[in-house]
DNA sequence: GCCCAGGTATAAA
DNA sequence: TTTATACATGGG
């Protein structure tokens, strides 16, 4: 990758493997709004807009010391997903053929404490409602930046108590959202300790916050601790799994196993045809 | 009105 | 251990 920098503008040259709207828009994230210049959101501080054309990455509002701190870790670049895809092609025939259908999203990595907010909030319910919580949860509570507001800290969150989110309209997840900061802030949870524990441990760690059931904890260890080992299950992916892959289990999958997941869950959207 | 949305807590079998 | 039901809200 070559990084140049222009007026605030970086561009990054040889990104490949690399869809934006596959990576930014496909429920891993609930920040990211798609524009006339590229996709604009806020992360680890910073509010940037990127673009890519071809193999050129343009981050707008941006530093070249930026894109080395925060962004390419963000989109995770230094992992190899070509050769990634390749491997779990290999596993199955129609992971092989359902690796065709997202070549392009990456895991990003996600500010714990918001991955594991906004999974909490995806519970029974929909994408749109999803975003529309997330960004009165930020409106409401997250400090102001140029453009936007961060993502509110846990210690903020962990003070308030079930009517100050009311405004939110988040229904029932509105008490587990709290239990979880006052869980993170007074240490009886560490999420970075999630990044090192077996997983099965990490997963019993998420677990102890109310709300947090294994679908919730995956997404978390997925999409927040880049745990990619991590294979979210929900209602849709059983069935997924049952009809393409009767005889794999998710601990089939490899070392992998969460972007072969998004490989099949984008597969599955694109075939619902094949459950019937 | 009814159903569902990338689930989970709770109570009962 | 497994299975049913409520849970808040909003769009189709």
């Amino acid at each position: 990758m070559k990084v140049t920098q222009l007026n605030g503008t970086v561009r990054v040259d040889g990104v490949t493997d690399l869809d934006l709207a596959q990576t930014l828009d496909c429920g891993q994230s609930f920040r990211w709004v798609e524009g006339r210049d590229g996709f604009t959101g806020i992360a680890f501080g910073k509010r940037v807009t990127m673009r890519l054309d071809g193999e050129s990455l343009y981050i707008d509002n941006a530093t070249a010391e930026d894109f080395e701190s925060i962004w390419k870790d963000y989109l995770d670049l230094d992992l190899d997903y070509g050769k990634i895809r390749s491997d779990i092609s290999k596993l199955h025939p129609v992971l092989d053929e359902a690796a065709g259908y997202a070549s392009g999203i990456r895991i990003l990595r996600q500010e714990p404490w918001e991955a594991l907010c906004t999974f909490i909030i995806s519970q029974n319910n929909n994408i749109k409602r999803i975003k529309g919580i997330v960004e009165r949860l930020c409106e409401s509570f997250g400090d102001q930046i140029d453009g936007g507001y961060l993502f509110p800290s846990a210690q903020r969150l962990a003070s308030l108590e079930r009517e100050d989110l009311a405004p939110l309209r988040a229904g029932f997840r509105d008490k587990y959202i709290l239990d979880a900061a006052k869980k993170v802030v007074s240490g009886e949870v560490e999420l970075e300790k999630c990044r090192a524990l077996p997983y099965d441990e990490a997963r019993r760690e998420l677990m102890k916050i109310k709300g947090v059931g294994v679908k919730v904890a995956d997404c978390v260890l997925l999409f927040g601790l880049h745990r990619v080992e991590a294979f979210p299950v929900d209602v849709w992916m059983k069935r997924a799994l049952e009809t393409l892959f009767p005889d794999m289990e998710p601990s089939d999958f490899g070392e992998y196993a969460g972007i072969a997941q998004q490989y099949i869950f984008h597969y599955s959207r694109m075939h619902p045809e094949l459950f019937g």
